[in-house]
DNA sequence: GTAAGTGATATGTTTATGCATATCATAAAC
DNA sequence: GTTTATGATATGCATAAACATATCACTTAC
């Protein structure tokens, strides 16, 4: 069995465990046999995806199909760091520091810098908001954005605009392939499920 | 066959149409059958977990299992709508507008509002920094932080936060249940399927 | 014509599924 | 301590359905 199929396993295994129901209760919400899911949960079977379609839905879990690119954003969303009520602090600040970025990048001079770097770097920037940044990510935005602060008062200094280039693009990655640059910090579970409000 | 099912089914055909290969050449890639990728693709049979998850590989797709809660979220980024070089404009009024709003939030005298209040709207105003915003949302936006406004000027005024609440509400929940409150704006596919930069 | 490409259709084999039952743990009763 | 009861997860077995191999029908180009 797959590294992804085992991992979804694993994942609606914790999803149930996580909402107290036993496999028999969650056998009779669903439909589907406890043998069934027994052998689903020891990763003993292949399910076919109508099974997992309702347990996933039981369990108030939706399958879906996310474009590897927008995977580490998406991962930020879920990961759920971004109800506030934690560290509003530190959010808050990146929130400033990544629309100051975002301001910087944009006065920059169209003379000296193509059209693309730009652009990427803008791109950087934005796609930095998806998630949610550390105490250290932080020291790394505000060295970019020092760096940047640095080019944009004497533009001779290319070297500025590339250290803030590389810098974005290191946090960037290394957010992607998962936790902080620095810091672990990943003290919670990894879903949180509780009630929806559509009403 | 359920329609979360057909759903991931239709998801597959249209991503590998996208990327222009025939169900010989993704069978080639995947180690499918091309037979039974035209089985998958015409709903006629409930494929396994570990057929999906090789075709989506493929395509470049992760099956993810999203919190019903989160979806919302998901979706947007999943939409695509936040690589900037897309009215930019708006983008950056959306941001704007929800910092001050959180501002405006934080801010409110405690003697009047509940802390379950306050920490309503900060939720709703944090959640909504995940959309895309179109210019129709922006009205509903600055109507909700104008109101807010008034009720800080003169804290009797519990109506206007209500009315603030309510905006936020309702914006969430359109925006939650596809497309922008008003305009439908949905000119685009549904997925862009183009190169990683993980390097 | 045929040759190469597309997606759909048969046939046999493998395997998930569903039912019944077994095992295992923990606790209460004797 | 042994037994009995209860709630949990695991295991055999029959069968229906996914999967693999090969073939078919249809279009387009040469």
């Amino acid at each position: 069995m797959s590294y992804a199929t085992e991992h979804i396993a694993e994942s609606l295994k914790a999803a149930r465990e996580r909402k107290g129901l036993s496999q028999r209760a969650l056998s009779a919400k669903a439909g589907v046999p406890q043998s069934h899911i027994s052998k689903i949960e020891s990763g003993a079977v292949d399910l076919r995806l109508s099974s997992l379609v309702e347990l996933a839905r039981v369990l108030d879990l939706e399958l879906t199909l996310v474009p590897r690119k927008k995977l580490p954003a998406v991962r930020a969303i879920i990961r759920g760091d971004d109800d506030g009520h934690r560290d509003v602090q530190s959010a808050r600040k990146a929130t400033n520091l990544l629309q100051r970025l975002d301001d910087q990048i944009a006065a920059l001079p169209s003379e000296t810098l193509s059209e693309i770097v730009v652009q990427e770097l803008q791109r950087r920037a934005r796609e930095l908001m998806h998630f949610k940044l550390s105490a250290d990510d932080l020291v790394q935005l505000q060295e970019a954005s020092a760096a940047m602060q640095e080019f944009l008062s004497d533009p001779r200094n290319l070297e500025a605009v590339e250290q803030a280039q590389s810098q974005l693009r290191m946090l960037r990655n290394a957010l992607a392939h998962g936790a902080g640059v620095s810091a672990p910090s990943l003290p919670r579970p990894a879903y949180r499920l509780d009630g929806d409000d559509c009403g």
